[in-house]
DNA sequence: GTATAAACAGACCGATCGGTCTAAAAAATG
DNA sequence: CATTTTTTAGACCGATCGGTCTGTTTATAC
């Protein structure tokens, strides 16, 4: 059975994780997680060693928490070219970054990138994961003849990638969320076979 | 005439750019920047009010920095296609990166968006400025007949600069420089007029 | 050369940081 | 119920934070 600390560790997480993604690592103080959870200090370091474990489940749990939402869309459709749309759709939804304050591979890979190799290392598996996806989905809607065959899905995944993590600093910077449209409208077309 | 403090405030601010670029703004104490620059705190007093106008002044001169690097690159050039393509092979040059600790939208971007609403505007203001720039550029090779004259001027714009921006994370965290070959190669053969 | 401007080293400030510890209360578990 | 696990509030720690203020020294500028 599950003990009550695994789900106070849990609760603590779930908490602190939309404000450590928006605040940031070295911005988020041990009183802001206290403030957000209402749970003491002791409570905090004897359910983790210290803050960095805190950031870390915090990544995990967030990049966890899209994959699953992702997922969630994607598993409506049976077509990998349904599926991939779907999940540019997903990303392009504004109620995971309203919720828990944006890409959590944009926002921890920044502070991360010089300062904290762990870290580091957490969100480029996390980036390869995702690309993955979208290579192997890519790969499926060529062979079904929904995408364009002269794709190169290693590349085109990338590629989608980036524009998304692209399209997610400058929408929020700009507040221009047709700048998300715009860019999922592009990468749909570029794939589809249909369009000329 | 320039002043001493005139000249000891643009030292501070060039030695201290890039740390802050790399650690972040709440990730940088006064005593890095008293570390990198050998001044004294009453020093640094005496020529800023405080942390955060060192903040937005390394921010500004790292973003001039950069353009003046571009625009050195591309007045080597007369044609619009020419200098875009000059100033796409500039970004994707890691030397600015290396120097500097990487892209500066990128990185005060996202610490700003959800905490600093001041410098979230000189972040948007300089995206703007970037954008504007790609955008009449674009015009300009349209109507000399280097790019397909069904481009969007200000469509393909966002869209190349989301691309850097999301090619300058991705790379960096998967230490992999062929990421932003591919895509500039991309935006090439999507521009130009020549390629089928 | 003299007046002024600037930088110095560093003491000092209150606040906050991450983290430890304790003793008591509360809750979960058998 | 009794025992074990967990959480509590908060004192306490040394370090560091951003920032102020000395008095002195050192450049600069006319």
């Amino acid at each position: 059975m599950v003990t009550k600390a695994e789900r106070t560790r849990q609760f603590i997480i779930e908490k602190a994780a939309p404000i450590i993604n928006r605040k940031g690592m070295a911005g988020t103080s041990m009183s802001d997680i206290m403030d957000a959870t209402h749970v003491a200090k002791g409570c905090l370091y004897g359910n983790f060693e210290n803050k960095e474990e805190i950031c870390l489940e915090a990544f995990q749990f967030l990049v966890r928490k899209f994959v699953a939402g992702a997922e969630q869309q994607m598993k409506q459709y049976s077509s990998a070219k349904a599926k991939l749309f779907a999940f540019l759709d997903y990303y392009s939804d504004d109620r995971f970054c309203t919720e828990n304050g944006g890409c959590p591979l944009l926002n921890f890979g920044v502070e991360a990138d010089d300062t904290n190799p762990k870290m580091r290392e957490e969100v480029r598996s996390a980036i390869n994961g995702t690309q993955s996806m979208l290579k192997r989905l890519i790969e499926k809607g060529i062979e079904a003849g929904e995408f364009r065959p002269d794709t190169d899905p290693e590349m085109m995944a990338v590629k989608i990638h980036i524009m998304l993590e692209g399209a997610a600093l400058v929408s929020r910077i700009q507040d221009r969320s047709d700048v998300f449209d715009m860019i999922v409208h592009s990468i749909k077309t570029e794939l589809d076979s249909d369009h000329k």
